[in-house]
DNA sequence: TATCGTTGCCAG
DNA sequence: TGGCAACGATAT
């Protein structure tokens, strides 16, 4: 097994395979597959994945691996595996499915330089450009008058070098242990020896007299009141040793966690919880829809499936939306799993992030609570994968290895031949439809815990509003029950969906609406800086003074931010202490954990905020949700807009009246007749079911029908729509009887930094051969696609995003 | 005919 | 992806 097979850090056609390379003998017992190696390709050095080993090639004149990067394999060979799966899947080359696996700072990071070789008769003109260095960032000499060619003929004369470097951006964070190399004796001994002007020493001597263990440095001089330079001469002296240690970086390092211990399960709990432990006990692989009610105590399953699966030496994977990962849901889990839990959010630094990754892999910790990328976790015996809020469209990566959570969830689950439990209490059509038709087991939780009620509800009629006089975006009920709860000392949130609601600037005299010179798309109002900004691009110019079409004066923002509500609100109820929650006021690292924080201590009556108050959060003292404009989102070119106003209206209404005290929720909106909005009001998750499968089976979507999407860009409007019209006929073409090919199509979002873009849906059941044909497609495209500024064609099966 | 810029292929 | 040979276009 001298020759390892190997995949080259390139992501593109033609090196989307398998490269031999010979492993040289030193690294032979290193060198398996998963490891990080860095090899040579063509002129420059690369890095690149060991995938297999073998004692044959077909190519007799084989180059060596230069480098391994890892002792223990960055991939497990599982994780081959899936990111093999995973570019089939995804049409991605493999490369980018294995980078897509790990941290960050795993990934390489190349650097051109230019070395000096000869000292004598070093060229003036080098001479400036080095001045006096003995290496260069190739860079310089790009910025510098030299050509080329020059170059070329100073290599050719063995005066400098081009270097290629591959860096890997790893880090490990040491801290300095000190530990004697005397026994106590000894040590007693040398105390002697010490000049008695020496009072500090002879207190660090004396520490290591009663205490053997090593330490860190830093404790040790903060424990004996001394100083590093007390230490110097002990180490000099060879009584004590130092040495440096890597350390993990532990985002709740700071944190003490108290232990929860399991709570007894409802009857309802345990009827859920039982076929579960069944298949976890038999080691098979089921997927299960634990569709439960907000409220019903999904996460304590969550918690006692974990458990089990760790009495058994197994692992965990806990998947949990981005906005979810609140620090309450941490809380929960290292309450009760101590420090056998990693987490990985994005709020983490890359180092973070890389450390948590380590406890995984160095198999120091069992159970890993995190977000999208947390179901690549490298665990080696996973006992239960669980995706939490499974219809959050966040588990969808959208760009570039476009895949889904849940895909990848099952696909590990069958190869670890072990359970994956989907939650929620929305669940999305799709997995619900799946679990009806058995496919998946249904669990059901239909009851709150503590015994408590499902919040009532009522829905206001903004029109009715607008027609008895009210202009403003609250209603009359909203501030008397708002009112009414500051009184009683009790809490409200308020909730506001400004996606498809964002502020824009329109004249009121000939209606004009400033747009994005470079988008398709109305620019916002950001009234801190007084600036419009462009939410697809950089772009962003001053707030008008009057309309560039008609020169009318009247020009001015409509549409409502949460800054805006906080000032309307401040104006009606003037001593209400608000919280407002939203991109602006979290931006800052632990904002968002102070802002609930403050809130659950009730520093405030009133929490405003968007998507990211709708999930998880559990305050005992709030009694009121406003949701403020319900069917912002239905007016989305979208077939989900229906499904995500009912996931949303139901998620955020579930944050009322969880324990003791029961819970309102007033519902603003225009289009109160909607079966969405009205079944979301009276909890009828199966209702709406039916109703919403009888249109997407009209239409022809998802779940009867499976759909891909392309897009296609290209600065030049009539090229775009050429090639989409191509992909069309030849889908059309190629694609059974039973397959819509739809398009071509502008995008929702016709221009996005200056590039046209339009699309072409299919909408299918089973075509077997779609993947080859749409391969061909990008085979076809390549070049094009290899310029600068050229073509673009991107594909997303099972699409989230339809703009 | 020397030089420049573009294109297409290749890498183990 | 980056390098480079091969090619044709262009200036001289």
């Amino acid at each position: 097994m001298n020759i390892a097979k190997v995949i080259v850090d390139v992501p593109s056609q033609n090196t989307n395979r398998l490269f031999d390379y010979g492993i040289p003998s030193k690294y032979l017992h290193v060198v398996q597959p998963g490891v990080r190696v860095i090899v040579p390709f063509g002129p420059r050095k690369i890095l690149g994945y060991v995938i297999s080993m073998t004692d044959h090639s077909e190519f007799n004149k084989l180059r060596n691996i230069e480098d391994v990067l890892d002792i223990t394999p960055a991939l497990t060979p599982e994780l081959l595996q899936v990111g093999k799966w995973l570019s089939n899947q995804t049409l991605s080359y493999y490369v980018s499915c294995l980078q897509v696996m790990l941290p960050q700072v795993l990934k390489a990071k190349y650097r051109k330089e230019l070395w000096k070789l000869n000292e004598e008769d070093f060229p003036e003109e080098l001479e400036q450009l080095f001045a006096g260095r003995g290496v260069i960032d190739y860079s310089e000499f790009e910025n510098s008058g030299i050509t080329y060619q020059q170059l070329r003929k100073y290599v050719d004369e063995g005066v400098v070098d081009v270097h290629y470097e591959v860096k890997s951006r790893e880090t490990k964070k040491t801290t300095t242990i000190v530990e004697p190399l005397l026994d106590p004796l000894q040590l007693e001994e040398s105390l002697e020896d010490l000049p008695k002007q020496a009072t500090k020493q002879r207190v660090i001597v004396g520490y290591f007299v009663e205490h053997q263990e090593p330490l860190p440095k830093k404790n040790l001089l903060s424990l004996t009141n001394t100083s590093a330079a007390s230490l110097k001469p002990l180490v000099e002296q060879g009584i004590l040793k130092e040495y440096k240690q890597e350390v993990l970086r532990d985002p709740y390092g700071h944190r003490e966690f108290e232990r929860s211990a399991p709570f007894p399960l409802t009857e309802e709990q345990q009827e859920a919880i039982h076929p579960i432990l069944h298949s976890l006990a038999d080691r098979k692989h089921d997927v299960f829809l634990l569709h439960g009610v907000t409220g019903s105590g999904k996460t304590e399953i969550y918690l006692q499936s974990i458990q089990k699966v760790l009495d058994e030496d197994k692992e965990a994977i806990m998947l949990v939306p981005e906005i979810a990962l609140t620090p309450q849901m941490v809380e929960r889990f290292k309450g009760r799993f101590g420090s056998k839990v990693a987490v990985l959010h994005s709020g983490l630094s890359a180092g973070e992030k890389y450390d948590e990754w380590r406890k995984i892999q160095r198999e120091e910790v069992h159970v890993v609570v995190g977000a999208r990328s947390a179901i690549f976790a490298p665990f080696k015996n996973l006992g239960i994968i669980i995706i939490d809020e499974e219809h959050e469209s966040s588990y969808k990566q959208e760009d570039r290895t476009r895949y889904h959570a849940r895909d990848v969830a099952i696909e590990r689950g069958k190869i670890h031949s072990c359970p994956v439990v989907l939650g929620s209490a929305t669940p999305a059509l799709e997995t619900y439809a799946r679990a009806v038709k058995g496919n998946y087991h249904m669990l059901t939780l239909s009851k709150r815990m503590n015994n408590a009620s499902m919040p009532s509800t009522e829905l206001i009629d903004m029109r009715d509003e607008l027609h008895q006089g009210n202009r403003s975006m609250f209603s009359r009920v909203l501030l008397d029950k708002l009112k009414d709860r500051i009184d009683r000392g009790e809490q409200a949130v308020l909730f506001l969906n400004r996606r498809g609601y964002a502020t824009f600037v329109m004249c009121r005299d000939c209606g004009h609406v400033k747009e994005c010179p470079h988008c398709d798309i109305a620019l916002t109002y950001h009234r801190r800086q007084e600036r419009l900004k462009c939410h697809y691009c950089s772009h962003e110019e001053p707030m008008p003074n009057q309309c560039p079409e008609c020169e009318s004066k009247t020009i001015r923002y409509f549409g409502t931010g949460t800054q805006k509500v906080e000032e309307v609100l401040q104006e009606l109820i003037p001593e209400a202490r608000v919280i407002r929650m939203d991109v602006d006021t979290t931006r800052k690292k632990g904002a968002h954990e102070r802002l609930l924080n403050d809130f659950g201590d009730k520093k405030a009556d009133i929490l405003l905020g968007t998507q990211m108050i709708a999930k998880g959060l559990d305050f005992g003292n709030v009694t009121l949700v406003g949701i403020l404009a319900a069917d912002a989102l239905l007016n989305l070119p979208d077939f989900r807009a229906s499904e995500k106003t009912f996931q949303l209206i139901t998620q955020v209404s579930g944050r009322a009246g969880r324990h003791k005290l029961a819970g309102e929720v007033v519902v603003q909106t225009y289009t109160p007749e909607h079966y969405s909005i009205q079944l979301a009001s009276e909890y009828d998750y199966e209702s709406f079911f039916q109703e919403e499968m009888k249109l997407r089976k009209g239409f022809h979507y998802p779940p009867y029908y499976f759909l891909t999407l392309f897009t296609v860009s290209h600065p030049n409007q009539l090229k775009v729509q050429e090639v989409t019209q191509k992909i069309v006929q030849f889908m059309r073409k190629k694609l059974s009887e039973e397959a819509d090919v739809l398009g071509p199509t502008p995008s929702a979002l016709t221009r996005i930094n200056n590039r046209y873009r339009y699309q072409c849906m299919v909408k299918y059941k089973d075509e077997p051969e779609q993947r080859k044909l749409i391969q061909r497609i990008l085979h076809y495209y390549e070049d094009e696609m290899k310029e600068e500024n050229g073509l673009q064609i991107t594909v997303d099966f099972q699409p989230y995003q339809l703009m």
